[in-house]
DNA sequence: TCAAAAATATAGCGTGAGCTATACTCGGGG
DNA sequence: CCCCGAGTATAGCTCACGCTATATTTTTGA
């Protein structure tokens, strides 16, 4: 049954569990978004490359099978960011030039902010790619502070 | 094709393809490690609170059901993590305590961190909880020193 | 022009992580 | 003593996201 415990004990840190479940379940929905992020701001930057998304490029870049990025497109098609057309290309509609605007923008930051805290270039890319899906509003205007303290750039 | 870029266009950012995949892999190597590391983490903290770890008591904190937890500590258990008899509790093996520790270790650098850097320490616990799995050991080095000089603590 | 190459679509499979429903154990109180 | 409730185990489902293999379509070049 688990003691609320003596009242002298050290009693280890451990949040109350409302908090702390409130914690995972956000880290566990930051995980099913952070695919739909990816590809959208991936598209978009292809697109501004090259004037084309096509699936062997986004399945090269992801290090994915084709299949699976035809998967994924269809899965974005159904929730209105992407656009396509058989056997043509992939477009982002309005939605999701947004979204991958916005992605797009806590990417920079955290990869700027990074780099001002002095991690090497090409680590703070790395990281980059996983941490910005995990930083609330909050941090991430710290870190755009901060970088422009610093870093400025 | 998409040509190599006339030499006079602005050519958007992206990085090569190769140091791109390699973003997006060691991302997704971190997704899975999370769950894990999550647990086994838990299972400390609740062992060093309680002196026990029950399924329900780890469900209730992880915020998912009780057989989603049981399977998961079969799981560590064939990964050499914990020990279990059934109808008794949860122990961690050596290894176990190990990565625990590991864990417990980097999430405490992130909160700090992100304390230090000026948020909130309610935002700075959910957003750690994300976080620290996707900081390799040069970025984690880079919050502790900051850590360090700045907040102290 | 038309056949081969490239890209996309589709089928079908595996694994991980979640769920509900239900069966089983164990320990404590009637 | 035995039954009941709390906790655990198990069965069986869904969904997401990988994969390979193969069919279809488009593009390209001889």
């Amino acid at each position: 049954m688990q003691e609320p415990s003596e009242p002298g004990l050290p009693e280890t840190v451990l949040v109350d569990p409302e908090r702390h479940v409130e914690s995972f379940r956000q880290a566990r929905e930051a995980r099913r978004s952070e695919l739909v992020e990816d590809y959208v701001e991936l598209i978009d930057d292809l697109i501004g490359d090259g004037g084309e998304a096509r699936q062997v490029d986004i399945a090269a870049r992801l290090g994915v099978a084709q299949p699976t990025v035809a998967k994924m497109l269809k899965r974005l098609c159904e929730e209105g960011f992407v656009q396509q057309r058989p056997y043509r290309g992939v477009f982002l509609t309005e939605a999701g030039r947004r979204l991958a605007a916005q992605a797009r923008e806590r990417h920079r930051i955290v990869e700027r902010f990074l780099c001002a805290l002095g991690v090497s270039p090409e680590t703070a890319r790395r990281d980059a790619e996983g941490i910005e899906h995990h930083v609330s509003a909050e941090t991430l205007e710290a870190f755009r502070a901060f970088a422009e303290r610093r870093g400025g750039a």
